[in-house]
DNA sequence: CTACTTTGGCAACAGTGTTGCCGAAGTGCA
DNA sequence: TGCACTTCGGCAACACTGTTGCCAAAGTAG
């Protein structure tokens, strides 16, 4: 690592530590505890991203015996990034700020039998429609697409019924037809993002309903910014259940892709040794189990198979929160939130079981939150 | 971060680096294009490392038409590390070099049930026996204890039978009385993190067999240090059999332990819905069933519960290799390889199936892994 | 022998975060 | 009201990073 790479490293300690701390905002000798620099090197560090307009100042807070700190807030307004949701037959383009609050969004139809190009004619005037106005730069366009593909790469993989995609290289089409940096990650991957956006977005208020926040609020040490806090960042999954099941994993602070960007595989995980063939080839995956058990209108079950696969997700991986989505889902939201919290209650190891929720924010917000990632310091 | 810890960044990039190159070392301009900095600050770097004695040139290379790059290569003998492996019934220490090999062990029996302060002092006598005499600094000594156990704070947990361990601070007890850094973590992590460095120590030989290697070897680019090579860092994941089950996850570069270091939880992952009764309250778990065919003596049956459980494993975090150990397994080796491997290229969802192997290391050479790792960048 | 390529060190440099110092702006007590 | 005390945060000098420009050393190729 140079100096750039640290002086960028140690504006993103900053601005995730301020996003964490809401429109409240944080001290300096708050950040320096936090990020562990001298007072000095944060003075430093917040005038240059004020005079980038990333941060303000944001009232004075209560003395503590002495001067009073004077309190800095992230600018969600600086920037913005746009995520569009590529899926089989609708397109969902959200214009974001930095908080991660959708400020603009636009859906509508599309053929993904038409192919790549028509598709990327799609994104390009999706993208338009909500970040061509003027407004804050975009610091890129995060594109969320089902079935397998190399996120590295950012090309697409064998989606099922649609051969014409293989092997298309969208990341590097988008980027030459838009000029910004574009993300491609698979939709289960945004919802993850989404999901672990969720409690960061949670500290701000909805978009536009700012005025006259924060003036002298008392701040104690420990609101806001779980981030750097004890425990680190949390762990969490999120579980489609749609035409097909997947799980994007959100693990130590980013999405866990594996090597191959082929993680999450959730669908095809064996519940029932020996069970009813699926069309993987197996026997008794998740997938052919609760698709059954939807299919003959027994959601109870559909959610306990879910469930129980959850549970061994939990167990395996030390999950803090479970969030479902999908189109299964959003049919029966209650039954599958009390189905799988249900088992999950019943197979936990640990008296402090994971909370189980309804995924709040869409995959579409979930790409555009991976878009922002790198301004925060994180990986993806 | 600070500029000491961008320099330990940068010296733990290059000692990664020659470690991953073995005894034939690499050139200070490979290291630069590697690393991403320039060859200027890499000549700084291995002069500063040279110093301390950690590396040493090692002849020349091959000139590709111009002068001749000196070699240079991680010296295994300036620092060692000491792995403990604190089992129920034994206790076993190795030390370890640089590059991970042993070089003196030590082994013996040990009560469990005597409490925790008869323990400490077994491993403080391990310790010394193996580490005591005069040689190289001592970095670090890692203990892999089983049962749950919170890595963070270096405490133990609820092991079962033995209740008097719960709550007992063994890493904090262990660091005043050896004046050295310990690291606490689970058997499991340590098999998956002697798992991990396998790969690393294949690239050195034998301890004690390195008269007059690599003078004048033709290096070339794609030799050695597959680190940060394309692809990043292997995933790999240790399957323990024996009492229990358990599993040690290797993602992303480091171990992976979840927030409350209760990952890797694989006993009781369910396998048959609703099958058997387990003893931690679920049915069908992977253990109880394992077990039970373990019990009638049908150890390919066993092979193919651990397998299928294993596919799990390998499609939900696409994972490269899978390392088998413990008692069950080393009773029947063969079985379990050929069993595991059936079921993983069964299910494999990708041509490339992942490597099933038995653990070649044991848990005291990944608690001494893990114990090196600061110096190579890695948490842990 | 000469031209060329490549390695890698030296010196000056730009840019980090750090240290020592001090003024500003509050609180608390006599 | 006045004064001591605490805390915040900026200024200037500093130590230390990696970087740039330059050049000697050590090979190959003709």
């Amino acid at each position: 690592m140079n100096l750039p790479a640290l002086r960028g490293h140690n504006d993103a300690l900053v601005l995730e530590l301020l996003r964490g701390a809401g429109p409240a905002g944080l001290g300096r000798t708050e950040l320096a505890v936090r990020t562990g620099l001298t007072p000095q090197a944060v003075s430093k560090i917040t005038a240059r991203l004020g005079a980038d307009g990333l941060i303000a100042e944001a009232g004075r807070a209560a003395s503590t015996g002495g001067k009073p700190r004077t309190l800095l807030r992230l600018v969600p307004d600086a920037r913005h990034s746009v995520g569009v949701q590529l899926d089989r037959d609708e397109l969902r383009a959200v214009r974001v700020d930095l908080a991660g609050r959708v400020v603009a969004e636009s859906s509508g139809p599309i053929d993904f039998a038409a192919g790549p190009e028509a598709a990327v004619e799609a994104v390009v005037r999706a993208v338009a429609r909500v970040g061509g106005q003027a407004g804050p730069p975009l610091v890129g366009v995060g594109v969320a697409a089902p079935g397998p593909l190399d996120h590295r790469a950012g090309v697409m993989g064998r989606v099922t019924g649609f051969p014409s995609w293989k092997g298309f290289p969208l990341k590097g089409v988008l980027e030459g037809r838009l000029g910004l940096p574009v993300l491609l990650d698979k939709d289960t991957n945004a919802g993850a993002a989404a999901a672990a956006g969720a409690w960061l977005r949670a500290t701000w208020p909805e978009a536009g309903a700012e005025a006259g926040v924060a003036r002298g609020a008392d701040v104690g040490p420990g609101a806001g910014g779980d981030v750097l806090a004890g425990g680190g960042p949390r762990t969490c999954v999120y579980l489609h259940v749609g035409t097909g099941l997947g799980a994007g994993l959100w693990l130590g602070g980013g999405v866990y892709r594996g090597v191959r960007s082929a993680a999450g595989e959730f669908g095809h995980q064996v519940l029932l040794l020996d069970g009813p063939p699926c069309r993987c080839g197996a026997r008794g995956c998740v997938e052919v189990l609760c698709l059954a058990a939807v299919a003959r209108g027994d959601l109870p079950e559909a959610a306990r198979i879910v469930g129980e696969a959850a549970a061994n997700l939990v167990a395996l991986l030390d999950v803090d929160r479970v969030l479902l989505g999908g189109r299964v889902v959003a049919a029966a939201p209650d039954v599958f939130v009390a189905g799988v919290g249900a088992v999950l209650a019943a197979r936990a190891l640990d008296p402090a079981r994971p909370v189980v929720a309804l995924a709040g924010a869409g995959v579409a917000e979930g790409a555009a939150e991976m878009a922002l990632a790198p301004l925060f310091g994180r990986v993806g």
